[in-house]
DNA sequence: CTAATTGGGACTATAATGGTCTCATATTAG
DNA sequence: CTAATATGAGACCATTATAGTCCCAATTAG
């Protein structure tokens, strides 16, 4: 399987629903329990997408974050980079990389190609892509991402993943 | 970074240099040799794209390994499925996940339009693609995908990242 | 029968990830 | 001005996944 961290996974999730609730104030701990993640680690993956620039960030007692872009703008590509930094499925492509074998090597200029063609796949689908489908009318009705504090404790315990 | 396996990585360098020169006979030990990479690791990695078809195996004093299909009709999604199973991003959407929390997710969807770009992303890109931009002639010089064991002795060991 | 080769699977050390915690900084309310 | 609430930055550890190695069975040619 082609991996891809949790913590992008909650991120995607996490930007999804302030894309569907616009209107009501989000803080860390709102977001923790509306995305039923527990609350340090929402937090972590918050920093990650405001650091990128694709949340604001407001501090203080009516701090919180809210969408910095349209979600139609915002592709998903953005902001898997914005957790799991640049999109490149091995380290040669990566800007940082300097491999001593470089020299020698000739896979590289094609990686890129698939790593490019992976990037453009990515950026094509945006945010606005992930609300879709709904059966609610007119977003007046919030996404209902995960079961219930209840139903969740109630459940046979699995190893946690967040949505299957 | 979306990760992938460096045994993935691997297994296209080496689809590539069987899809370079197939007139020669290959065996693990010759192909582990031609590419700079242990044994072992080369021996796995050419069990998993024999059992998913992409390449004939024989047994036997003459045996080795050759392209079960056209480089033009392998596609690296075939290669990287071979060896990292079924190319899905999450768990949630690979068969075999049964998570406790399917009913509840909304977001499911959405994650299978996400794997399908990547998947036909990666489905466009044939092996052959990876052969070009080569400057040899007409397919009679193999290519040197890795230094030669002297120059990666004598080379300042790094973490051993097979291309840069 | 012996040598060479792949097939299948177990095993271990290392590295990456997820998740948590602590302190510093900023902003508002009273 | 102080207390309360919120984010920012970063250290820390346990768990998991991966890479890499090794062993033995099965197969084939000479």
């Amino acid at each position: 399987m082609l991996r891809m961290g949790k913590l992008t996974d909650y991120g995607i999730v996490l930007m999804s629903y302030l894309a569907e609730n616009t209107r009501l104030h989000h803080n860390a701990h709102t977001l923790a329990d509306a995305v039923r993640v527990p609350l340090p680690t929402v937090r972590k993956v918050l920093k990650a997408l405001s650091q990128s620039g694709l949340l604001n960030s407001e501090r203080g007692v009516h701090g919180g974050y809210s969408l910095a872009k349209a979600a139609n703008v915002i592709s998903i590509a953005e902001v898997i980079s914005a957790i799991e930094g640049p999109i490149a499925l091995t380290e040669c492509v990566s800007e940082e990389s300097h491999c001593d074998q470089e020299v020698h090597c000739v896979v590289q200029t094609n990686w890129e190609r698939i790593n490019s063609a992976v990037y453009h796949a990515l950026d094509e689908v945006k945010l606005s892509d992930m609300l879709v489908q709904q059966t609610h009318i007119n977003g007046v009705s919030p996404i209902h991402f995960y079961p219930s504090a209840q139903q969740r404790d109630t459940a046979t315990k699995q190893d946690g993943e967040i949505h299957g």
